[in-house]
DNA sequence: GGATAACTGGTTTTT
DNA sequence: CCAGTTATCC
């Protein structure tokens, strides 16, 4: 029998013990938010609630597996019947099972971001758009604006409009482009990431198919809740009955969230979702569980003060009766180099009281981690990265994945082009011969092309071939690597072996699925779970990856003007903001120690030299008794800055002379903001709205932002 | 004409 | 490190 009065407290004991009906549970950052859920499905479990009847959605489909775990071992019996996943995936699953009518039977594939660019930018060739015009948008910036407009359900002009008004002139044009890639994705028969929610919206708008989903699952749990966006919510109401079909439900939606952490505004995310959710939800309860367990104090204090100067609705203040624990560390190093070593070495110490698990250095964007990455390799530290290039994205694994969705949807054109262009002499102009040979049957075209690349040919009987057999993933899978090896080693001849051992993994990872398209798909929703339950390394991540995950020592990196909060969300308010709740999820990782790490100086290649940045407008503000400063000297020696310093923001700013870029600062300045005495013209590149701006010394070699703790006229 | 090598400039965040 | 562009080669 599970414990419930003792294991949770009142709040949680409240949500999770609660009858039907629709709950809301807002959950602070460290206050058991997930321990909630867990004893909520095995509380579900015990009332007798069939497994196959509860969905437990989550943001990624680790945490889903995790939760069910826990609950089964409390439950002490298995929980493999109850649905879990991301909406992504949840959605492929049920589109799987009933399909879109406009595909007439014909199967689908999901396409992955690279696809998307190389979707796009065939159709921008095609239309002949932007060619040599430098002020057109890059593929990929198009991309997001069209994901952008599809998730916050706004038209392109609006999108443009507010957050990248000096595309408006291109406006027509990318209207037809989106027009352009919305018919070329109908005839390809692939499905991409918004497609999957929208579709699974038009699914569940159609009477039989709902109702069966209805009365399949009876309740649903939501997690993160603040990250949803419009679509995600109205597929939770209508899954959930909150809509009136004129049938009987119950409506047992749970949904849980903390607006505090809501970072995914950019891909359509919306508060409004988790605010309204009484409104939309009538008769819902809601419950609030505000007592952090999971940090020290004075982890605690540096989360609260940074959430202290958010947007008014934004605002929350954590407790802890752990008033204990070490200080909050913020390190200025030299430079984004020695950062490194300082980072690196810092893990080593680390390293002494936690295992390596344990341990975490967390940054804004994937490449800020590079240096770190070559330190760690040096210093002989084993890392797991996650965000940026992920597994399926590797190039090799592109390859290897494209057959196999050969296999599955002849008509995938981006897996088509792959492996055609994987012969020598094939290009673009190539591929599109062909394919467009090959959907219209022409067999003059084709035998053309044919006699002037035989591997080709081979290829697709190759392909033809697998068809016929079994589709069994791990055999299919199997005989591609087979194929694919001797390309490989043409393909790669500096590195093929490490990538044929990264391409051994695909069996294994195959190895628990029934079915090549369920594989396939995962492959493209999720970047697989590692294969042996890693232990002995520690995690590098993005900010957002490390969403809902938490360690005992946190480490995080480059928070510095343009970096963290990231130069593309100076110009607007909201987007600011979100960066500061970015940098309030980061914290709250931390269990006992966090580290923040502030350089003096980034090394730029652009500028073939060293940028002195100013700190990230986040520490500024923060009262310098909720840290302990220590400033790399030379030789990385640290010392530490005597805490009874005044606040940054009301310290006169100091007049440093430096030898233009080549100097080092004076410790006394660096991690203050910084201001230079320069002798000679600046340029401004750009302005930084409502008062900054980026100025150039061609001379010195400097690139600084000019804030408002400078005077403009100097 | 089309493929590929060499170069350049600029790097968000994710399903 | 990668995408887009230009220069070169077949």
């Amino acid at each position: 029998m599970i414990d419930y009065a003792t294991d949770l407290n009142e709040a949680q004991r409240e949500a999770v013990t609660c009858g039907d009906g629709p709950v809301l549970v807002v959950a602070g950052a460290g206050s058991g938010k997930t321990r909630t859920i867990v004893y909520r499905l095995a509380w579900l479990a015990e009332r007798g609630i069939a497994q196959q009847s509860i969905l437990l959605l989550t943001f990624t489909r680790k945490a889903a597996r995790e939760m069910l775990h826990r609950a089964a071992i409390l439950l002490n019996q298995g929980l493999s019947g109850a649905q879990g996943g991301t909406f992504h995936s949840f959605a492929y699953g049920a589109l799987r099972a009933s399909p879109p009518a406009w595909l007439e039977g014909r199967p689908f594939t999901l396409m992955d971001g690279p696809d998307v660019n190389d979707a796009l930018r065939h159709c921008k060739d095609s239309l002949k758009l932007g060619k040599g015009d430098r002020s057109f948008p890059k593929t990929q910036t198009i991309a997001g604006l069209l994901s952008k407009a599809r998730n916050k359900e706004l038209p392109l002009a609006e999108i443009l409009e507010r957050e990248a008004f000096h595309f408006l002139p291109h406006l027509e044009d990318l209207t037809r482009l989106e027009a352009a890639y919305a018919v070329w994705r109908r005839e390809k028969c692939l499905l991409d990431y918004d497609d999957l929610l929208f579709e699974l919206e038009i699914l569940l708008g159609e009477s039989e198919t709902a109702a069966a989903l209805r009365r399949r699952f009876t309740h649903i749990l939501v997690d993160e809740y603040q990250d949803t966006n419009r679509v995600q919510a109205r597929i939770v109401r209508l899954l959930g009955g909150a809509e009136d079909m004129g049938e009987q439900t119950s409506c047992n939606v749970m949904a849980v969230g903390d607006e505090a952490q809501s970072i995914y505004a950019f891909r359509g995310a919306t508060v409004r979702n988790i605010l309204d959710f009484p409104k939309s939800f009538p008769g819902a309860r809601v419950i609030r569980l505000e007592e952090n367990y999971r940090s020290t104090g004075p982890v605690l204090d540096v989360a609260n003060a940074l959430l202290a100067n958010a947007a008014e609705s934004f605002r929350k203040h954590l407790f802890t009766r752990r008033r204990d624990g070490e200080p909050v560390r913020l390190v200025i190093p030299q430079s984004d180099m020695s950062e490194a070593g300082l980072v690196a070495r810092r893990i080593r110490e680390l390293l002494d009281c936690f295992p390596p698990h344990e341990i975490a250095v967390l940054f804004r964007a994937g490449f800020h981690s590079y240096h770190l990455e070559m330190a760690l390799q040096h210093a002989g530290i084993p890392f797991r990265k996650y965000g940026g290039l992920r597994y399926a994205e590797a190039a090799h694994v592109k390859d290897v994945i494209a057959y196999a969705r050969l296999v599955i949807n002849s008509l995938d054109m981006p897996a088509f082009a792959r492996v055609a262009a994987l012969h020598s002499g094939v290009g673009p102009k190539t591929v599109q011969r062909l394919h467009l040979a090959l959907t219209l049957r022409d067999e003059k075209a084709l035998s053309s092309v044919f006699a002037r690349f035989p591997g080709l040919l081979e290829d697709m009987r190759f392909v033809a071939e697998l068809r016929t057999l079994p589709q069994n993933p791990v055999d299919i899978l199997s005989a591609i690597l087979e194929h694919y090896f001797p390309k490989l080693e043409a393909a790669y001849p500096d590195d093929w072996p490490r990538r044929r051992q990264g391409l051994e993994e695909i069996i294994q990872m195959a190895a628990g699925y029934a079915a090549l398209d369920g594989f396939v798909a995962d492959l493209a929703l999720e970047s697989p779970e590692e294969d042996e339950e890693d232990e002995n390394r520690i995690t590098l991540s993005t900010v957002h990856s490390a969403k809902g995950l938490e360690w005992n020592a946190v480490l995080v990196l480059d928070l510095v003007e343009d970096r963290f909060p990231s130069r593309h969300a100076l110009a607007r308010q909201d987007d600011f903001e979100e960066e500061r709740r970015l940098l309030y999820v980061a914290c709250t990782r931390a269990r006992r120690h966090l580290d923040l790490y502030a350089p003096a100086s980034i090394y730029s290649r652009a500028e073939r030299g060293v940028l002195y940045v100013g700190q990230s407008p986040f520490l500024r503000e923060l009262s310098p008794d909720v840290v302990e400063t220590w400033i790399e000297g030379f030789g990385g020696v640290l010392t530490r800055r005597a805490s009874a310093g005044q606040s940054p923001r009301s310290a006169a700013p100091r007049a440093v002379t430096d030898g233009g870029g080549t100097g080092t600062p004076g410790a006394g300045a660096v991690g203050m903001p910084c201001r230079h005495r320069i002798f000679g013209p600046g340029k401004v590149i750009k302005h930084i709205p409502p008062d900054r701006m980026q100025v150039h010394f061609p001379g010195f070699g400097l690139k600084i932002i000019l804030s408002e703790y400078l005077g403009f006229d100097e």
